[in-house]
DNA sequence: GGATGACTACGGTGCTCGCCGAAGTGTCCC
DNA sequence: GGGACACTTCGGCGAGCACCGTAGTCATCC
C-alpha cells in the first residue's frame, strides 16, 4: 500500500543534479519533451562524450529514461515526480543573473504559462485549476481533487475520456506553482487537458522551450468551456 | 507580486545537498530543530573542522541559517522551502539499504507521524488535515485551503488564535507526502496546531529524530476537537 | 586574568570527476 | 556492402574538494 519508507539517499540524487551541464540537461527536458543526446550536448555547451557520461549518470540515478529511436536515442524525465523535485529546487535557488533582455521577455512569458514536464504551470495553468473547481468540474474538497460526475460530462464534451485513464498514474495531481500556495494541475487530467488545448490550438508552444501562448480561440473557449476569466491575466 | 522568475541556479543548491555530509546534516534538521555544529560532526562522522567548512558552504547556499547563543552556534533549516525540497528529494531517491532492524522500526515510526520542518507528516497529518477539511474547519475548494468562520472558533476553543498569524508566513500550506497525492497541514497553521499537540502532550517526541507518537490522550483528543477517527492508523 | 570549551580558518594530501579527443559500436541510407 | 551518422567507451589530464590536524578567535566560567 504505502511505498516502504526507508531513508532514501537524497545525496545520490542531489550529487547527480547538482553540476551545471546536467542541471541545464534537465531544465532543457522541463517541459517533459524528448530530445536526442546531441541536442542535448549543444544546451549544454559540452561535446558529445561528455554529455553521453552524464546521460549516463542522469540514467544510473533514475532521473531519465531513454526511448531507442533507430540510430538516435532520446532522453526525457523519469517521471512527474522528477519535474516536481526540479520546480521544488528551483523555488529555493537562487536566480540566475538576467543575461540579456530577452532573458527577462521570457522570464515574464515562463510565469505566464509554461508547460511543467507535460501539464500546463504559471499564472494559466493555475487560473485554469481554479476554474476548474469553481466550476464543480473537480471537488477539491478532502485534501485532494476528485473528478465530479458533472464534471465528467463537461470533459467529456471537451473531449476527454477520464474514465481511459491508465491505472498506473494517479488521474489527478498538483503541482505547486510560483507564488506560495497555488496549484496548478497535473497527474493523467492535466496532461490530458493540455494535450487537447495544444490540438484545437487554444495552446502554442513559443519559440523559447517551455514558454506557451494562449491564442484568442483559447482564450474564449477557456472562459466558454471551463469558466476560466477572460482576464485571468489582468 | 509574483517574485520575477527568472532562471534561477538549481545547480548550487543541489550540488550543496549533494554530499552524503551535507545531506546526513539536512536529514538531522529536516524536523525544523536547531543542532550546534558539533552535534552535527557526530551525525555526520566527520570532525569538527570538516563540517564547520560543510556548514558554512550550506549556509552560503541559504539552506541553513545560524542562531548565535553564547559560544554555541545552532545552525536551522532557513525555510520551510528547504524543507519541502528535501522531501521532494526524497521522493524521487532511491532508497538507502536497511541497515539494521531498528533502521526497519523506525522507518515504520516515520511513515506513521513523523515531523517535517514545524509541523506534523506521515499518516498522521495526512489524516489530521482531512478530518479538518471534512469537519468544516478548513475549506478545501478553490485550488488551496482556507480556515472557514467555524472553523476560527474550533481552532480557538483548541488554543490557536489563527487572527494572530504573522502575514510574513502563510497560513496554510500544505506538504505533499508521501504516498500519491495526499497533503499534510504545513504553514503557520500547521506549526501552531502541531506545537499545541505538544503543549497538550496529545504527541510525544520519539527516540530517533523526527519520530512523534500519538499518546492515548491524543487520540481521544484528536477524535473529539477535530474528528479524526479513532483508527487512522487501522 | 587565565583556563576551558565551541567553533572557524589554514595548510596539506589524496581522490573524485568533469572535460576532451580518439577509437569502437550500432543504425540507416545509397 | 560501404559510408555517413548518432552515440558510447576509453585514456589521460587538470581542477575541485572532502578530509584531517593544527592553530587562531570568541565567549564563558572560575
Amino acid at each position: 500500500m504505502w511505498k516502504t519508507a526507508t531513508e532514501t539517499d537524497i545525496a545520490e540524487v542531489a550529487a547527480a543534479i547538482g553540476d551545471p551541464s546536467r542541471a541545464k540537461v534537465l531544465r532543457a527536458l522541463a517541459d517533459g519533451g524528448a530530445l536526442p543526446a546531441g541536442a542535448l550536448a549543444a544546451e549544454a555547451g559540452v561535446s558529445l562524450s561528455t554529455i553521453s557520461g552524464h546521460l549516463a549518470r542522469l540514467r544510473e540515478a533514475k532521473l531519465l529514461t531513454v526511448e531507442h529511436d533507430g540510430r538516435r536515442r532520446y532522453y526525457r524525465l523519469a517521471s512527474t515526480d522528477v519535474a516536481r523535485a526540479l520546480e521544488e529546487l528551483a523555488r529555493i535557488a537562487r536566480p540566475l543573473p538576467v543575461r540579456s533582455l530577452s532573458d527577462s521577455v521570457r522570464a515574464h512569458a515562463l510565469m505566464r504559462a509554461r508547460l511543467c514536464y507535460d501539464h500546463l504551470a504559471g499564472q494559466l495553468g493555475v487560473a485554469l485549476l481554479a476554474a476548474l473547481v469553481d466550476g464543480g468540474v473537480l471537488d477539491g474538497s478532502g485534501g485532494g481533487y476528485r473528478i465530479t460526475p458533472a464534471g465528467l460530462g463537461v470533459l467529456g464534451d471537451f473531449g476527454i475520456d477520464a474514465g481511459e485513464f491508465s491505472r498506473r498514474r494517479p488521474a489527478i495531481r498538483y503541482c505547486v506553482d510560483w507564488g506560495e500556495g497555488r496549484h496548478h494541475l497535473a497527474g493523467a487530467l492535466g496532461a490530458a487537458v493540455t494535450r487537447r488545448l495544444f490540438e484545437l490550438e487554444w495552446l502554442r508552444k513559443g519559440r523559447a522551450r517551455r514558454v506557451v501562448h494562449l491564442t484568442d480561440a483559447g482564450r474564449t473557449g477557456l472562459h466558454r468551456t471551463f469558466g476560466v476569466p477572460l482576464d485571468w491575466d489582468a
